[in-house]
DNA sequence: CTAGAGATGATACGGTATGTCTCATCTAAG
DNA sequence: CTTAGATGAGACATACCGTATCATCTCTAG
């Protein structure tokens, strides 16, 4: 077995993005276990031994697959807007990137990070961004003296994404603006200062 | 094959418990995808036919095992508490299964249900009593008047659950009373009526 | 206690997946 | 055009899967 070296062969980008695509419509409508180096081969179209060649493991195959599901794009919080209109729209991107593909790579990540250290990693990179961004315009906002001087930030943040996770994860739910909107009226109003 | 069909023979008994309990190690250590027919029978010190003629494929064995993971305990809560007591006992009830094995029995449940609906069916059953019963607690409180009147119980109950959740499934956090305390104080008492 | 029903152990079998290897063919770049 | 490197096709040994058979063991009815 040859490994594949050189990346920026066009032969084999081209290769691999199809070996790419075809492991995560297996991932996405069969789950973790469907992503197998025949299966992947079949379904791009391309020899086995080439699935190997790119990746020894299942395991490589889903940490490539699973970090290129880390595109969660957030546009900067707009000064005009107020800190419950930040927060609020902070958590609609986020809910949208539940709702679709990134709930089921999502799920498949945590059953597979509690027994493999590199999937709990990419895990971290890939769900770090949502609450370092809220933990800012949190933050912000107690600077600024909109919200509660006594406010933990780090468990705000909990409590405003948990939900949303719970019943992603759990109960399969879409998630809804106005279920945002009544999570963060009920998190977010008591600790305005005056209101 | 022929198929074991009496479980009240307590060789059927004996067989079916030593097979379980391999099982459940199998998972715990190393994931859903090593509970295999094989694994189990080497582990239990048990044919490998023996294990096919209780389970004819990979799902029930972890069906049997999950629905067995789901002894959620909880004491009735007590009416000489207040309803930040009762809360904080229920959650932190909660928390010890999720600590305990229930954490990475629920995140393999969490991974698999995704694509098996008889896993979302388990897990919807194992995950359904810590939430009516917080729910019974809230709602008992707000007719006692306790609570605010416009306390929605079913967002509560997210608002209180979630954030344990998602520290345990996506950091592998330990739920410490410290957390729970602070959770329960920063999301309670705002409902509090006067205080 | 005994006889019979049922459960298990041991083993065999075909089918399929896995991981590696070889070599012919194809593609990209000088 | 030439050549290094990547892929396709297939072979190969190994392992796992699901089923079947039959002897042996265990429980229970009588």
């Amino acid at each position: 077995m040859t490994r594949t070296e050189n990346p920026t062969n066009p032969q084999v980008q081209r290769t691999q993005s199809l070996m790419l695509d075809a492991a995560r419509t297996l991932l996405d409508e069969h789950g973790p276990e469907a992503v197998t180096h025949l299966r992947v081969a079949e379904a791009a179209g391309v020899a086995r031994a080439t699935v190997y060649r790119h990746w020894p493991n299942r395991a490589a195959i889903l940490l490539d697959l699973l970090r290129a599901g880390a595109d969660l794009r957030l546009t900067p919080p707009r000064a005009d807007l107020t800190i419950t209109e930040r927060v609020t729209a902070a958590l609609t991107a986020f809910a949208s990137a539940l709702n679709g593909d990134g709930g089921r790579t999502l799920a498949a990540m945590i059953g597979l990070a509690e027994w493999d250290e590199d999937v709990f990693a990419a895990l971290g990179e890939m769900t770090a961004f949502g609450p370092m961004f809220l933990n800012g315009i949190i933050t912000a906002g107690i600077e600024d003296g909109v919200l509660d001087e006594n406010t933990e930030p780090a468990l705000l943040v909990d409590r405003l994404i948990g939900p949303l996770y719970f019943r992603r994860l759990l109960y399969h739910d879409l998630i809804t603006d106005d279920y945002i909107a009544n999570l963060v009226t009920t998190t977010i109003e008591p600790l305005v200062r005056d209101g």
